[in-house]
DNA sequence: ATCACCATGTAAGCTGTTACATGATTAA
DNA sequence: TTAATCATGTAACAGCTTACATGGTGAT
């Protein structure tokens, strides 16, 4: 049996740690500390994660560290993104299809700076897209449905109609704020 | 060394599958069927995943099978609630606290049917409470930083104001949702 | 013939959480 | 003295996905 090659050797949380690592160095710890409160109020995770995430991150040449002088009773490691790793992500990032989840989609706007320009359109614009069809979606399951008022709360179907407007709320407000950081980009390429 | 008695006998996927389960009986394979596209567009479970759960529930008396005539190569068993498991979905759905996931708390909107107006619209409440604080955090995060246009798309500052920005778009839908939710309930009280 | 659907189960692996483990320095 | 912060690591377990395994019936 032959062991299946991993497309990617690098897991989501890898790049959410190569993205702060672009940055600025920073040990274990710091990027910890980062995810401990959701950063940039999407993402979390804990040291038991992130720990061995670096390690596997450096076996794959995408960082290296570098001991510093620092407080705890091992030694500190200060950790720094290599040339292969920034281009690791911005080729993930570049790589945007209509599949990414949510969790992802947020990631990857938030890295959003580590493209030019025209890479970061396009990649709002895929992102963008995703959102269009997945409203049409759900406004043509609603089409085929009863008028709201005629479901009754005490009804197993009110659930599921409920649950789909939100799908329509969502969807909606995603592409509202994908426009807008669309032209703010736009307007701010100069800048 | 003890181990840790837990809690709540009941998954998550538990209480979906009980859910499901309370509107009619249905066999593991039909359950699986429901939630191959998402449920009520947020929820998703594979076979893999529906087998094994279905036979923890039964362990703990929340439903039984019989077995009936179907087509696949082993019995063919059609699950049904017990008295047990739909009072145990009703208990959860009753206990929403401030920290639930948001997976969850479609789940529970979904599950609303289950419940006397009274508790559904507790519920309800719980969850408007839970998100209003949300966004006020959110908001508080907003003011004690520089105006948006004074971000360069080109700087990693740009991407967490973006996404801080998603999750007030997020937070105030969710917040219209439920509104819109509880008049429903609301209004639909008598029919 | 080949595919899709019915129908249930197990195994391996990844992601993420909680808990265990160690130890110095500084503030209340 | 008690707690918080710095600092890194491992172990056990829950949740979920992918893949393996079996086999009949009906449609193209």
């Amino acid at each position: 049996m032959v062991t299946t090659p991993r497309l990617s050797l690098v897991s989501t949380l890898g790049f959410a740690l190569l993205g702060l690592l672009a940055r600025q160095p920073a040990t274990g710890y710091d990027l910890a500390r980062d995810l401990r409160r959701p950063v940039g109020y999407f993402w979390h995770a804990r040291h038991s994660q992130i720990y061995p995430t670096l390690t596997q991150l450096e076996a794959d040449g995408m960082v290296t560290h570098e001991v510093i002088a620092g407080a705890g009773p091992r030694p500190t490691k200060q950790y720094r993104v290599t040339r292969s790793g920034r281009s690791a992500v911005r080729r993930w990032l570049r790589e945007t299809t209509p599949e990414v989840d949510d969790r992802e989609i947020l990631l990857r706007v938030y890295l959003v700076w580590l493209l030019p320009t025209r890479d970061a359109l396009a990649m709002l614009a895929a992102i963008r897209e995703h959102h269009v069809r997945t409203l049409e979606h759900f406004l043509g399951l609603l089409v085929g449905r009863d008028d709201a008022a005629t479901v009754s709360p005490l009804d197993p179907l009110f659930g599921e109609r409920a649950t789909l407007d939100w799908g329509v709320v969502f969807e909606r407000g995603r592409i509202a704020w994908i426009d807008r950081t669309i032209h703010e980009i736009q307007n701010g390429e100069s800048r």
